[in-house]
DNA sequence: CTTGGAATGTCAACAAGGCTGACGTATACA
DNA sequence: TGTATACGTCAGCCTTGTTGACATTCCAAG
């Protein structure tokens, strides 16, 4: 896999967008592009002691309410202790409501209460003006690619949660 | 900005593709294919370890190499100190060497070492694979929407530092 | 009905890697 | 000669990941 390789011609496609070179563009695009991603939302939390991971839970919950600590937990992808950490003050800043199952005890459902909706949508419009403006600017078209390009580079799992969350919200 | 609207037929543009709901989708779709950009090279780099932090200055270095550390400051947008610290055990570790500028000997300028660039491109290899698996499923067309999105997103400083490195390397 | 295992969630302690602030040193330049 | 710049470092803090230990609850096998 030597670098500045260039296929070509291989069963009459042009491969050029294939190259070493292009990709390791691509790779550099993904990492300042998620650095813009992440900058909006990052400046509101700053100011109000919360984190990103903070904002993740928030963003899912939101999406899912009433899901269970143990789902949340798969769909982010970090330990229960982790996640538990941030849920508690979460919990305890009266953003998101905790509620013990009703058949089993178990387990525990995640809801927003109304000044966890209020930041969810503060943050959430911060982030999607900035989604809307590089949207317009690429056009419907480079908005496609962009989504069909990162859902290839999911991991299944991931890409299952995505779709759910998908057809779940319409 | 209320969740679900759908402007519509604005100076005769389908602008369905600038719903929130879309937007929220794109959200996520960024959200849970970083996580699979990362995923590879953070597996080899557990094992060796080192963190992602040090992966980002390696790749940086390999890619410009003789780079400063102020210039290498500006493009990770990290601190000084916390770079340093990758820094350090980097050099310890023999993969990158630390050289006093020549014209002005305040700089230092980086570079790979043989077993440097050794780890660069064992992990470059496995994120490049991972991006090549999803150009080639997603198609030319749909990666230069992805190219274009993305290049959009960035913040305006980013987006300097991005298209200096592309014209750099070709 | 009881008991043991599995599932769910909580508490504690630790590490990586961000951050700020302060300071020292070498070099460049006006 | 004095000021600005580039770099390194020490100290200490915060967020957010990790593992390990433990409590509660459910369920199924005996």
């Amino acid at each position: 896999m030597a670098d500045g390789q260039r296929p070509q011609g291989i069963s009459g496609e042009n491969l050029l967008y294939l190259t070493d070179e292009q990709l390791r563009q691509g790779i550099e695009a993904m990492f300042f592009a998620y650095r813009g991603f992440t900058a909006d939302p990052d400046r509101i939390l700053a100011e109000l002691a919360y984190g990103r991971a903070h904002h993740r839970a928030i963003h899912f919950i939101n999406r899912a309410p009433g899901t269970t600590v143990n789902n949340l937990l798969r769909i982010l992808g970090v330990t229960k202790q982790s996640l538990n950490r941030v849920l508690r003050t979460l919990v305890e800043d009266g953003l998101v409501e905790s509620r013990v199952g009703a058949q089993d005890k178990r387990e525990r459902h995640l809801y927003l209460t109304e000044a966890g909706a209020a930041l969810e949508s503060q943050l959430s419009d911060a982030q999607r003006a900035r989604m809307r403006t590089a949207y317009r600017e690429a056009g419907p078209d480079a908005v496609a690619g962009f989504r069909k390009v990162l859902e290839a580079m999911m991991d299944a799992d991931m890409r299952r949660a995505y779709k759910r969350l998908k057809e779940q919200a319409g």
